[in-house]
RNA sequence: GCGGAUGUGGUGGAAUUGGCAGACACGCCAGACUUAGGAUCUGGUGAGUAAUCGUGCAGGUUCAAGUCCUGUCAUCCGCACCA
């Protein structure tokens, strides 16, 4: 036997692999279907990082053992190639963002091929690549045409040093997400989608999918849906109505005053009536200074200014109330404006306070003078409430006047936003509408797209927020699609999420130039059956593809209403320090550093045996020697089988259970015990001196989604029947898998005195019987009464004695 | 503040869901083979001389608790003045 040599098996197989087209799915197969899917990578300029790899391994385990089980199976990949950190690139080094796009494509296929991942490399798709962003501008026009993209000007979340506007999603803790610069507040006319639009059936689709229930809790809380009531309130001086929203109609009775945020446009529409409107102007200009995280921050020190000039009347008491600007209202959540309860909500209690508003109780059970009571119970101070359980009935009954009075109705809010749909940046898919004096926005036509990203010399963007695009005069002037006017064309692109909201879709058809994907290719393969990837992405990819795949559902373009059938998420890998891998730090790790020194299999068993796949675990370099010294040992374990076509009696349970568990744990993500037990297999055949060709041939079987190259190798050079990658997975039998004599541990009291070796059938007597038989056993019982005695088949005796 | 997760040997982590805590692996110790060992093989390895004690901490339920209940602490990750 010659020593492994792990570097040239490996290439020798993933030759033959790419040669006979061993992985890929074929559309309209006969077999049954199987979908895996993980989140095809950004490809930066610095590679891969063994993240990556554990990413990939999970699926590509289980889509090893699909294959085996008869399954036509479509485990794809591709690049979400547009994006920042490829055009600042380009913008240092002057190379074209295309070339810098193929330069990392091309590194990260290299390093993806050198694990020996079983992607269908025919499928690969580019998001900058023409004939896909063709049909990412053609969904976006679909939703402009059933009215899902709309132009808005607010205040938008803006990074100064990426010169972009971000999204909610993009700018979570008042940070870039991109650079981590802080975001500022701009006034801006930007693009938006009306992914609120969808809000209750992004909710409502969560229960028809297998998501790990933390994940589906993610999203139910970024969605945020809130039911409640909104509120008229009049005005003394004018016939204005403050409008509000509230979940607490029950506490009415106690609103002692109002809240409007800063930027709220009554202050506008009565600049004139308002006594001390400079006041009002100087507070504005100094929340304005604030950036949205300051705002944000729960503070206790609440600021404001009563508005001298608009007195509101409490539509149920009918009592006049003071209208103050804070802003710990916000503009974006609910109307702008709140009724303040000081007795039951903590903000307005610090608020009352502070301005020495009155407190009014009407919910019994906390103590005002000390705090705001925000729980549940019996209404007081509230004339026809009083008495009745606020949560119970309070509620309905006070929604039920509302509506008699014809003062407000039930409502529902989300914390969910509209989807700030652009970017300002060169390395994006242009948007594809055409700005007539006429006509307004115009779509480009169809038959037009792709509309191509026009070449630049200067990638820089605009100090003044304007994309590089807008300095092209040849792009910028157009003609309107509809009158045929000069008009001009958009020059923002899309943001980043674009490209990836809907990739899925396109692997089952990459390369139909008619559609996105033709609808047999659709029917076929979707949904996904099973797709993983980061926690990350849980809220802004999961949700903004879902967005996109049910729109595509409701105008028939596809023929399921949630994308994936299930998710999971795998934890991270960090360094060995104990802390995230990042660059910075300097403690990434290169796989391609790893298949040198070690071989893709060992990489590929070690990602998935460092722990519980779902929990982050610090690389160790040590315990990856482990995963190799079980190779070489599987490696030199074919110098002793013997003959035999059938399991021995020696080893025939030990191979059911190595079966079922390994089975079992692949479907459950529980890699790292089946690894373990196929560990332990090995350590029991080599107490017991050998295995047969039967026994030797399933370990091999059972090894191969983890290892495929050292395990096909060894399959040949066994000569056993055919490759590896094309028999089946091996079975097992539940009543194999049981012991003719089994261990059990025998406690007096809850303590173990000894331990027996009984036949697995004997019966409760019987075992009973022998453990009392046991010298130790009798010793510990002598001259006690038995009080209990317990048997656990398989496990334990306990016997209780006093 | 709210929500979620985690806490087990020197280390990464197991534990059939209430039934022998520490599987598997790393590391360490001893031995073998070697000119050599950061290679390989064999054995040992939670603590304690012992009885015993041991799953963040304090209680509780049970014949039996890492697992269930009550309280508490710590760490990590989301969200964050959401009305």
């Amino acid at each position: 036997m010659e020593r492994y040599d792990f570097s040239a098996v490996e290439k020798k197989w993933q030759a033959y692999w790419e040669e006979h087209n061993t992985f890929r799915a074929e559309n309209g197969s006969s077999k049954p279907k199987y979908y895996a899917l993980v989140e095809f990578p950004y490809p930066s300029g610095s590679g891969m990082h063994v993240g990556h790899i554990k990413a990939y391994s999970g699926l590509e385990v289980v889509s090893r053992k699909r294959r085996l089980q008869g399954y036509n199976v479509l485990f794809p990949i591709g690049f979400d190639a547009y994006g920042l950190p490829t055009e600042n690139t380009a913008i240092k080094t002057g190379v074209h963002p295309r070339q810098v796009t193929d330069n990392n494509i091309e590194k990260f296929s290299s390093q993806l091929k050198r694990v020996g991942f079983s992607f269908d490399w025919s499928r690969v798709v580019d998001t900058t690549d023409e004939d896909y962003y063709k049909w990412t501008q053609w969904i976006f026009l679909k939703m402009f045409e059933n009215g899902l993209v709309f132009r808005d000007t607010t205040l938008v979340n803006y990074c100064p040093s990426c010169k972009v506007v971000l999204s909610n999603e993009d700018s979570q803790g008042g940070k870039c997400d991109i650079c981590h610069s802080d975001i500022v507040q701009k006034n801006k006319e930007v693009w938006y989608l009306r992914i609120t639009e969808y809000a209750d059936k992004l909710l409502e689709g969560l229960k028809d999918v297998d998501y790990l229930p933390n994940i589906k809790l993610q999203q139910e809380n970024w969605i945020g849906k809130s039911t409640g009531a909104f509120v008229n309130f009049s005005i003394k001086e004018n016939d204005e109505k403050l409008r509000i929203y509230t979940t607490r109609p029950d506490t009415l009775y106690g609103v002692t005053f109002m809240v409007i945020a800063p930027e709220h446009p009554i202050i506008e529409k009565y600049r004139d009536s308002i006594k001390n409107i400079d006041e009002l102007d100087a507070y504005k200009a100094e929340c304005a200074k604030k950036s949205e995280f300051e705002r944000t921050q729960l503070v206790k020190d609440k600021t404001g200014v009563k508005i001298d000039g608009i007195t509101a009347i409490n539509p149920i008491t009918e009592k006049e109330i003071p209208v103050y600007i804070s802003d710990y209202v916000m503009m974006g959540y609910g109307t702008g404006a709140i009724m303040a309860v000081p007795a039951h909500d903590t903000r307005d209690y610090d608020f009352a306070k502070k301005f020495g508003i009155d407190i009014i109780e009407v919910i019994k059970g906390g103590n005002i003078a000390e705090e705001a009571y925000t729980g549940d119970g019996e209404m007081v101070n509230s004339d026809i409430l009083n008495g009745i359980d606020n949560k119970k009935e309070a509620i309905e009954k006070m929604l039920e006047v509302l509506a008699e009075k014809g003062i407000g109705e039930k409502g529902v809010q989300y914390k969910m936003k509209d989807w700030a749909f652009n970017r300002q940046r060169y390395w994006g898919e242009p948007i594809p509408i055409v700005h007539c004096p006429d006509c307004g926005m115009v779509a480009v036509p169809y038959e037009e797209l792709p509309l191509k990203l026009p070449p630049v010399e200067n990638f820089q963007p605009g100090s003044d927020g304007e994309s590089p695009l807008a300095k092209i005069d040849s792009f910028v002037n157009c003609k309107c699609p509809k009158c045929g006017k000069d008009a001009k064309r958009e020059t923002d692109t899309m943001p980043q999420w674009a490209g990836s909201s809907w990739y899925f879709l396109r692997y089952c058809d990459p390369n139909n130039a008619e559609a996105f994907a033709s609808k047999e290719a659709l029917e076929y393969w979707m949904p996904v059956d099973w797709y993983n990837g980061g926690m990350e992405h849980v809220t802004r990819h999961m949700i903004y593809s879902r967005f996109w795949h049910k729109f595509l559902y409701d105008i028939k373009e596809t023929n399921t209403s949630e994308p994936y059938a299930k998710r999971t998420a795998q934890g991270l890998i960090l360094g060995s320090d104990g802390e995230k891998m990042s660059k910075s730090r300097g403690n990434v790790v290169d796989p391609n550093d790893v298949v040198d020194e070690f071989g893709a299999d060992v990489l590929r068993l070690y990602v998935l045996f460092m722990g519980d796949y779902e929990q982050a675990a610090p690389w160790s370099e040590n315990s990856m020697k482990g995963c190799k010294r079980f190779l070489d040992k599987v490696w030199a374990m074919q110098e002793k089988i013997t003959e035999g076509e059938e399991y021995s009696d020696k080893l025939r349970s030990a191979m059911h259970k190595t079966i079922k568990k390994v089975s079992e744990d692949i479907e459950s993500l529980k890699f790292n015990t089946a690894i373990a037990m196929m560990m332990t297999l090995l350590n029991e055949v080599s107490a017991a001196g050998s295995m047969n060709k039967a026994e030797y041939r399933t370990l091999l079987m059972l090894l191969n989604p983890f290892a495929p190259h050292i395990t096909e190798e060894l399959y040949q050079v066994m000569g056993y029947e055919g490759v590896l990658n094309e028999q089946s997975w091996p079975e097992y039998d539940e009543a194999l898998c049981i012991d003719s004599t089994i261990e059990i541990a025998v406690q007096i009291n809850g303590k173990i005195k000894a331990k027996l070796n009984i036949p697995a059938e004997a019966s409760q007597d019987e075992v009973l019987a022998m453990a009392k038989a046991d010298a130790d056993v009798a010793a510990a019982i002598d001259g006690k009464n038995i009080v209990k005695e317990i048997y656990v088949k398989g496990r334990l005796v306990n016997i209780v004695a006093k």
